[in-house]
DNA sequence: AGTGATAATAGGAACTATTACTATTTATAG
DNA sequence: CTATAAATAGTAATAGTTCCTATTATCACT
């Protein structure tokens, strides 16, 4: 990443617009306005945008993995059903999180680099909709 | 599940003898005693045992899902280098949870089934041999 | 502006974890 | 003992992601 690209830019504008987008999600958005964009450049792209702490990944145990433009300390509700990602600001202040580091570390002798705090459910439209079951 | 098989027998043993395997590494010890053991059969019996809540699913957000026999509430530490897992019981105590699940219920509209707790980062050993970078 | 070094890309192949399919085997109720 | 259907083995298929390579684009230095 020593040099601007055309694409990383579109990444980028991408992710701010789609709300906790996935990587095929951005290809298909940007591909609207450049269509010769390749899947494995906005891999790529996320991919070290997340490893140098410009973005954020957010791990998904079934589907796709989603991003997030906000590194922010906060924390994600995903829904199982629609895959929705919501954001949690101040729901687990510094404090407390920099402690459970603190007591994981005594646990176990692992030097914590960081945490996977998510919660799963039904979101209130799926539910409404009986999008389940 | 309505029916016995060796099988599943083997799957449990080897599930508690082995710490946090994946579904190949459970396979992989099975057919030293079972060798005509389908892996398919491992996933299969592993998933129905985990969504009966008889087991333990650790998704996991780079390589493969562990398992733990063990459904005590407790959390998770991982290694990210060599993918070892480490238990931790009472590290947030169930009213802690309790509280958590309902401040994610009143941010979001989400019922909250389930939560993803873990930690991630470099175990001792792997610290020691610099079995990184 | 021109040029050389090399970073980044497009496109597709390859890979990994997992699920689906189907013919065969096996468990178990009666 | 036998009929029914659950469970299996083996393989094909899928999804998400990474890897590979020839080509293109960026940028430091003229």
């Amino acid at each position: 990443m020593k040099r601007h690209s055309k694409q990383r830019e579109l990444i980028m504008k991408s992710l701010k617009k789609l709300d906790h987008p996935t990587a095929a999600e951005i290809h298909d958005d940007i591909k609207l306005e450049y269509p010769k964009i390749s899947l494995g450049t906005v891999y790529r792209n996320l991919s070290e945008l997340a490893d140098s702490k410009i973005i954020l990944r957010l791990p998904s145990s079934d589907g796709a993995d989603r991003f997030d433009w906000n590194t922010d300390e906060h924390f994600h509700a995903h829904c199982t059903v629609c895959g929705k990602v919501f954001d949690l600001f101040g729901l687990l202040p510094r404090e407390a999180v920099d402690s459970l580091d603190k007591a994981v570390e005594e646990h176990t002798g692992l030097s914590v680099s960081s945490r996977e705090i998510s919660f799963k459910g039904i979101c209130k439209d799926c539910a409404k909709n009986k999008n389940f079951q």
